[in-house]
DNA sequence: AGAATAGTGTCTTTCAGACATTATGTT
DNA sequence: AACATAATGTCTGAAAGACACTATTCT
């Protein structure tokens, strides 16, 4: 294994045993592209922003936004710069993180793509437009997907992600990036119950416990005034220093099940 | 965008306007390889299996063993191959999973390869000869990693790995993939302090524990006898149907900061 | 006043962890 | 007998969850 092309040395991640039996059509390069869950919350319940697919295959399903990876990209900034292009956010106003990679040959019938999915948490948004080509792009309630075409494999990378989220809101402040500050911690509590799609039984017990976790809030000192259906004012909070919640806030067995 | 070629309808993971604009050098298909962190135990301690580096870049430094995805191959799949490949290990006698994509552009400095890791985990395994090759493959205990020149960015790998195998001991069965069957309480304890690199406290109280778990391990009926050094012989179990720890039993605190 | 929402007090149950005790084997 | 390891009993403190109660606003 001491050949003087630019190859003689193995690669990095592969050894020279391959290199020897190299075959360029066996290992042929497959495309690369990242997928975005984006979720925000809509209405109470958990929206993600799902494009109506104009041509075939799967034409008239619903596909998660996404892209190739650049040539002299990293991956998780590919993730950032195709939710940025196609919905118009800014950088900085939302939680964004990569999920899980999906590789299975088939998974798309024309040619090989290999995924990197991701998540993405926002607060307010509107409604983004379609790109410039004339698939449709809107937000649609978690629970109405169950009778949605879902193109490819993104229903799995859906529930996946959805599985993900739930999973962290327990045990990190990932929720607040689905609101704008400064909330109050019903509103935050709110957004667990969408997400979860479950009432939490008591939301006196859920609010202590927040404010138990040092750093986890950071009380702004002002509170809620008017605007509401009465009732007493609400202290304002923004995310704290501490991303992690501990103890954690488990779901209601009903909801993890 | 109604072209007549191969591409005319927008491919799954991308939208119309990226092949509307499609410049091939821009969208040059990456490579794609899987880079495994083979866990075992050794002498009462965490090993990683790594391969030393023949040549450049990054000659004598040790590497993760992985190779190049086939292109009609999933993913994981792959993962699986090159374990068997390198190692000898049949399927079935190990876990895999799925840990992170690393995608840096430089992340070797040749040419760009996009690595999905994985973690494995395998109990009794003779040391593997190195490939057709001339690198050499060993185990490595963890606590020895800190003092050996690690190629590529496989340091962050392997922290990356270790960091979620830890975690999963918490609240999954994985820990029973380090042993062979039977095994003792006593034998996963120690799993779990050489994974933690910990002790734990109250071995009683971890063996209460996991015992209170319904289905989350099967005993064998029978019990230790003979060659120990004395006590009371041990049940002797299997992993149960239930994968899932419940409760969980934490780290200690000293070693999850 | 009454409704609505925010927040506190407190009790019960569960569980983690410490530690004492019993059980059963080897040397 | 002495020792070693396995397993059980029991106590304390932390935390989850239920629920009663107080606080402060709006209509």
């Amino acid at each position: 294994m001491n050949k003087t092309n630019d190859f003689s040395e193995e690669t990095s991640d592969a050894e020279d045993v391959f290199l020897a039996t190299y075959d360029p059509d066996k290992y042929a390069r497959p495309s690369v592209a990242v997928d975005i869950a984006l979720f925000t919350i809509r209405n109470g319940a958990l929206n993600i922003l799902l494009i109506e697919r104009a041509g075939h295959p799967n034409k008239g399903h619903w596909a998660l936004p996404g892209g190739f990876v650049e040539s002299d990209e990293d991956v998780t900034d590919a993730a950032y710069r195709e939710l940025v292009e196609e919905t118009g956010i800014e950088m900085g106003e939302f939680y964004l993180e990569q999920l899980k990679t999906y590789g299975a040959p088939q998974r798309d019938p024309r040619t090989r793509v290999i995924s990197v999915a991701h998540f993405a948490l926002v607060g307010q948004i509107e409604t983004p437009h379609a790109g410039s080509d004339a698939a449709q792009a809107r937000f649609w309630s978690i629970e109405d997907l169950t009778e949605l075409p879902l193109a490819f494999d993104h229903a799995i990378i859906i529930a996946d992600a959805l599985e993900r989220v739930r999973s962290k809101l327990e045990y990190t402040s990932i929720a607040t990036s689905l609101l704008e500050e400064p909330f109050t911690i019903s509103e935050l509590r709110k957004v667990y119950e969408a997400v979860w799609g479950t009432p939490i039984a008591d939301a006196s017990n859920f609010a202590r416990k927040l404010r138990a976790c040092e750093g986890f809030l950071q009380p702004s000192g002002s509170a809620t005034s008017g605007a509401s259906k009465g009732g007493r004012p609400a202290q304002l909070y923004g995310p704290g220093v501490n991303p992690i919640l501990y103890p954690p806030f488990l779901r209601p067995e009903t909801s993890s099940v």
